[in-house]
DNA sequence: ATAAAAATTTAGACAAATCTAAAAATATGT
DNA sequence: ACATATTTTTAGATTTGTCTAAATTTTTAT
């Protein structure tokens, strides 16, 4: 493992994301997008990573991460969402407030220090988003898990995750008491405008489409 | 508070840490020493603070930080100790295993986690070295404290801090024992090399000048 | 199939932080 | 006081990460 600078462990990070978006490799300009620079700078960082032999690289045809670059991508996701669950769980934040300080914390340098972390916390599966937890070996679990505009009426589960992540959305469902792990069950569906009617915990309430296309719901089987 | 790179955080840290020798002003060579750098990159990092009104220079005639200086040096050093004590306390670190990570952990930017840091520290006024935590305002302790080398047989006094943190300085004052906050009783001082021969706690124990040179002692009055 | 549009790469520049080698200023010793 | 030694600064180069503008390649549309 050589050392990587912040900004490459953001490039791995980035391109780790937008894989998981199922693309088999990933565009210049997507990765310009999501690392709010331009394309001319991806591609010159592309080709650092490359020669470290992080990602696949031919030129015009997008990069896609090596077993390497994954293992390095998993390892700061490890650090960012372990930190995000120690704002929350032990310096009292807020879920909308962790993730700009996360950002910073996911790129200090000690393996002692990220698994004694883990310890404290009580090894978490998942961070305050609902987003899995890999353990130091990079493995993680995985849920079943639906967007909520997904599902059908009659159906229930439990809300596991947000797809949006934004302090906007999360302050919107902390001001509607839609928390994670709280049971929700859809009671009707507005064909006209998409909008749902639900019951969350013992509170009915009516969501747009746009809320529920941004929830994830570990379905109740049957 | 305009925004500062780690490097400068750095350089303004080391500043203060010679200016604490009583210099009035601290010299470019010096302090290149001190940040293991070559005297040329200190000039150009010097101009560059200067610009910033971090420091007063004038050419060939060293820096001093300017009190916008000090108070950002404080608060560095302040992240530091705080991140210092929370990895003893809270994650079970040795004390000669926090600097280095303390080293990072004393860049990262929002002042609501340092408080609320201090805060789940429960406001420690000093760090596993015995060093003084500035509080927000910049604020902090002082107490009296003598080198034990500095210190006359048959006084006596509380062991406070340590002038060397290296790590095999402290892995050494743990094998023999001593600790901060153990009483110690100066017994005899052999005047051919000055060793010394002590009481800590309720041990006795002989000790070399130069172990006596790097511990602080609180004395004892009368 | 070719021309136009879009995406990508290259070329050249810049800021931060460092280095080496050379020049300039200051300090020291007789 | 003046030559020598030491310290400090300057000049020029390098690395990382970014940018704009131009060139090149790929994709899309007619
Ligand atoms: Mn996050
Ligand atoms: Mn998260
Ligand atoms: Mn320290
Ligand atoms: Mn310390």
């Amino acid at each position: 493992m050589e050392i990587m600078t912040n900004s490459e462990e953001n490039y791995i990070k980035g391109i780790y994301h937008l894989s998981q978006g199922g693309q088999h490799s990933i565009a210049t300009s997507a990765l310009a997008e999501k690392m709010d620079t331009k394309p001319s700078s991806v591609t010159d960082m592309i080709k650092r990573l490359s020669e470290k032999e992080l990602l696949h690289y031919k030129k015009y045809q997008g990069v896609r991460l090596t077993e390497k670059g994954t293992a390095q991508a998993l390892r700061v996701i490890r650090k960012h969402r372990l930190w995000e669950v120690f704002l929350v769980d032990k310096l009292g934040f807020a879920w909308d407030e962790v993730h700009d300080i996360a950002e910073q914390l996911e790129h200090i340098e000690s393996e002692m220090l990220v698994d004694r972390l883990d310890a404290l916390l009580n090894f978490p599966d998942f961070d305050p988003h609902g987003d899995p937890i890999p353990d130091k070996n990079g493995r993680f679990k995985t849920r079943e898990k639906k967007l909520l505009s997904a599902m059908l009426p009659g159906s229930s589960g439990i809300c596991v995750g947000v797809k949006d992540s934004s302090s906007q959305f999360l302050k919107f469902l902390d001001k509607h008491q839609i928390e994670l792990g709280k049971p929700i069950e859809i009671l009707e569906l507005e064909s006209f405008d998409r909008s749902m009617h639900i019951k969350i915990g013992d509170r009915k309430l009516q969501i747009s489409h746009q809320i529920a296309a941004n929830l994830y719901v570990k379905p109740k089987p049957e």
